[in-house]
DNA sequence: CTTGACAAGTTCCCTTTCGGAACCCATTCT
DNA sequence: AGAATGGGTTCCGAAAGGGAACTTGTCAAG
């Protein structure tokens, strides 16, 4: 499977992928989240060779997650800014981070605190049921075909045959 | 930067994203949250290299997300199963996928849903505030550094100078 | 008028990684 | 003995990435 078919794939998490999954992509857009707006900014904060940032850049254009907006004419310069679907990318970056924040620091703890406004608190996110408010784990959900499922579509609901689940 | 020097950011993103950041390793987790564990099994279900698919599956074990475990020996052959590390991604995949469903079905819509089995209810993941319980959006949070953070950090705190926030 | 600076790319060359297919190896089945 | 099974490894040509130089449009300085 190459990229170009990703997002043909009948998954949403492949058809995510096939817009920011990718090494550089999630990293542009952690600066886009700390309002880095600029190619020169992009290119210096995050050490990318220009063509590959030029091409992200583009692609999450295309894709609707940014969009390149004038800040001056004359020359005319444009700027790079979250639409709508890209500020709902939140959810997902902070789930990474919070990952990170937890599995991957080092000895002193998180390098950056993310602070609630509205109660001032030091805080992480915690996914919930968008019905019943609960928190959700990897094991609360169960999978089945939606609307947009190929035909024959299956939902693998065990294990492999042979294999005890432990 | 290169993918080596990743984990050695300063930030919890880049790091995590050196783990999972990768083209396959997302769509690898995937299947594993779908109790998919062998090899072959990989295989034929992703479509993936096979020396891609060994290399990513050593990662995520070397990274702790993903335990070899014996499930018959004479031949010994072992399957990959998510660790806590690794199920604790959960969130991260529930969030893209979400992401997915929202802005990247076709008109049919989402190709699969998840049911909350406490509640019963199709459900999607709505991140809160671990303190207050609220939920969180984008532009809820301040960012600050933690303790772990390298000397003369500097978090952006505004757009850049000569543009107006709109 | 020429030179320089700036921002945002584009082009070029070389190295690394990937896709696809073939091959390997220990063990069991027929 | 020969084929099948599971989990890899090896090889090749193609694609993507790293790094540096070059381009374009405009203004400001000398």
């Amino acid at each position: 499977m190459r990229w170009e078919e990703l997002d043909r794939e009948h998954c949403s998490l492949a058809r995510t992928l096939s817009v920011v999954g990718d090494r550089w992509t999630l990293l542009v857009l952690r600066e886009c989240f700390l309002r880095i707006r600029r190619f020169e900014e992009f290119e210096q904060r995050l050490g990318i060779a220009r063509h590959v940032l030029a091409d992200r850049l583009k692609k999450l254009t295309e894709a609707g997650v940014l969009e390149k907006i004038p800040y001056q004419e004359r020359p005319r310069r444009e700027e790079y800014r979250l639409t709508e679907k890209g500020l709902a990318l939140y959810p997902a970056l902070l789930a990474l981070l919070d990952w990170g924040d937890e599995y991957m620091s080092g000895k002193k703890g998180p390098p950056l605190l993310r602070r609630h406004k509205a109660c001032g608190h030091v805080a992480h996110a915690v996914p919930t049921c968008s019905e019943c408010g609960e928190p959700l784990d990897a094991r609360a959900m169960t999978a089945e075909p939606g609307p947009g499922a190929p035909a024959g579509f299956v939902v693998p609901q065990r294990p492999s045959k042979s294999a005890v689940d432990k």
